[in-house]
RNA sequence: CGGGGUAUAGCCUAGUGGCUAAGGCGCCUGCUUUGGGAGCAGGAAAUCGCAGGUUCGAGUCCUGCUACCCCGACCA
């Protein structure tokens, strides 16, 4: 490419919308441009290192035998209505209307349209397994956009779909697509983790989310400091249980007067006793029935790991009236003694052993002492609904966790027969009789792991791509435009490694010099050949290692070769 | 959806009710310069987010709307 004729603009200072890195860089480095919200448009150099991640992950999915499709971005109504997702999607599923008033939505992710082809498809055991994958944009009205491509409304998603005869083969091919991922993943060059991870609104059972650790992650992970655990800290475990409390020191319940204290934090300081002395009461809305969850006043309730224990598609937290008809009081005063509405309770492991606690009376302006778990009440379900942290002990061995931020940019679900329940997925086995499919699905943020790459390789000059992920792999800068010489060795050279298969650019631009450098820094070309008069003399040139910031002067002659070592080199 | 903020040329900004809306980056022309975003001279480019209002006079004050950003809630 002849950068005189590259379809971009350098900018040396920074939008005030862009926050992060990559962000920033990007956005500085001409390669996205936001159109609305969370909406971007993809100049040539972002769509150029987009085509060489989607090659890399085309190429290690065929290898597990993945076959690619494209599915269509408007989705109907119809589809989503069977899986029972219209329902509960919520506003983050763009629907729209065409011209006969039928309802369509914008697919933010694709299930429903696979399952429904698959379906059509399947006949017998012996058609399967089947992987199919698909590289699309997706849309998702998100709540609140951010961090150009981390969280955008509309994004570049490689997503894939699994259909097994049982689970055990449907394991199976989740170990592969989590290979699959491992291999991509390193093979962008990137740092990252693949960890235990919440299921949210797609539904299974197991997954892991590949997660490129970086400061300005949005994802908290909690790891082993012993071990290989590591886990989404919506779902990471830690050692709780069940616990006994002190059954000869529990006091009698008394009725305190606490006005205007709704908060544990207010009460605490009101009553002036410790937060892990109380019993935080809030009352939520599980797939539209009110439920009461306690946790001891220090920890913060899990929604993840609450979801998963009810098995329930939607949790939410009650509204004013509803706490008021169940409760008698409003918002803040709520507790498990005393409800004008029985409802199910559900506790976390903390409040089993806490003795003499404080809650809501359920009474305005007033809270209860000395409530115990057993004499004054009990859930219908104990279970650990808190959030661990760093300090926690490991699930799993004598280990201590520790914090890392992450940007999820990749996770594999092994989903079961969700989907191929709901919408009669099935296949005739050997005894000719009909089961269900066993699906997984699989998605990798294409757009986010560019970002991601950016935000774990960048410097104050700008970007240093991965090179297997690199726009160009080299630049070619003749420095002296005005001497012959110069600009004629930038020539030759840049035929020379067009000719050896090298992704090259050439910065032919009437520009200073110092101009080329801050330019080429900044958009990030792994290798920069300089072609400067002073060394030509002497038959050389000049390589820098963006990387490193390391220079070497070679003769003209070795440049191709080094160039295809050092590729070769930093791909593998 | 709650809280906060911003809106002036492609980008970053100045503009305190009063003359023709100012500067930097970038862009065009010419000269000069040529190893880390050069210099000089000239030039193009603005419906001051939109709609109302107050005023002799509004980029500036008021009201409403819209868009965008940040924090939170939310997030296969």
């Amino acid at each position: 490419m002849r950068i005189s004729q590259l379809f971009y603009q350098t900018l040396k200072e920074v939008p005030r919308d862009a926050q992060i890195p990559s962000h920033q860089l990007m956005f500085r480095a001409g390669m996205i441009q936001q159109l609305a919200s969370g909406i971007y448009n993809y100049l040539p150099l972002a769509r150029k290192s987009l085509n060489k991640l989607e090659a890399i992950i085309r190429e290690e999915l065929e290898k597990k035998g993945c076959q690619e499709v494209l599915l269509p971005m408007v989705q109907p109504s119809e589809l989503w209505e069977e899986s029972g997702r219209w329902g509960y999607y919520g506003p983050e599923l763009l629907r729209l209307k065409d011209r006969k008033g039928n309802d369509f939505c914008l697919g933010p992710t694709h299930e429903e349209v696979v399952t429904d082809m698959v379906r059509r498809n399947l006949k017998s055991y012996k058609q399967l397994p089947w992987n199919l994958f698909q590289v699309q944009s997706k849309f998702r009205d998100e709540v609140r956009p951010r961090f150009g491509l981390m969280r955008g409304r509309e994004f570049i998603m490689k997503d894939a779909y699994s259909f097994d005869v049982d689970e055990e083969a449907s394991k199976v091919t989740y170990k592969k697509m989590y290979d699959a991922y491992t291999a991509i993943f390193n093979r962008c060059g990137l740092e990252f983790r693949a960890v235990d991870a919440a299921t949210g609104n797609i539904g299974g059972d197991m997954s892991h989310e590949f997660q490129v650790l970086a400061k300005s992650g949005e994802d908290l992970i909690l790891s082993c400091d012993k071990c290989d655990y590591a886990a989404n800290v919506e779902k990471a475990l830690t050692k709780r249980s069940e616990g006994k409390m002190d059954a000869s020191a529990l006091s009698a319940n008394e009725k305190v007067h606490t006005p205007g204290s709704r908060t544990i934090e207010e009460v605490a300081e009101f009553l002036k006793l410790p937060a892990n002395n109380f019993l935080k009461s809030i009352i939520y809305v599980i797939d539209e029935e009110p439920v009461l969850v306690l946790i001891q006043g220090d920890l913060e309730i899990n929604e993840s790991k609450l979801q998963t224990l009810m098995g329930a598609n939607s949790v939410a937290l009650a509204d004013d009236k509803t706490v008021r008809d169940i409760t008698g009081a409003s918002t803040g005063f709520a507790g498990p003694v005393g409800l004008k509405k029985k409802l199910r309770i559900i506790a976390d492991y903390s409040v089993s052993h806490g003795l003499n606690m404080v809650c809501g009376a359920n009474e305005d302006d007033h809270h209860l002492l000395n409530v115990n778990y057993g004499r004054d009440y009990i859930a219908d379900q104990i279970s650990d609904i808190s959030f661990a942290a760093a300090g926690d002990s490991c699930s799993l061995c004598e280990g201590t966790l520790e914090e890392h931020r992450g940007i999820e940019v990749g996770q594999v679900f092994f989903l079961g027969t969700k989907y191929s329940e709901a919408m009669k997925c099935t296949y005739l086995d050997k005894d000719g009789k009909e089961q269900l499919a066993v699906m997984g699905c699989y998605g990798i943020g294409v757009g986010r792991t560019m970002a991601a790459a950016i935000e774990q390789h960048h410097d104050d000059d700008g970007i240093i791509w991965p090179v297997a992920i690199a726009p160009y792999e080299v630049v070619v800068l003749p420095l002296q435009m005005n001497k012959e010489e110069v600009v004629q060795t930038g020539e030759d050279l840049y035929k020379k490694l067009k000719d050896a298969g090298i992704d090259v650019a050439l910065d032919d631009r009437e520009e200073r010099a110092g101009f080329k450098f801050k330019d080429a820094d900044l958009i990030g070309y792994p290798l920069q050949i300089v072609i400067g008069a002073r060394s030509l003399e002497n038959g050389e040139l000049e390589v820098k290692i963006r990387k490193t910031g390391e220079k070497k002067n070679l003769p003209l002659g070795e440049i191709v070769s080094f160039v295809q070592e050092f590729i070769q080199n930093e791909k593998s």
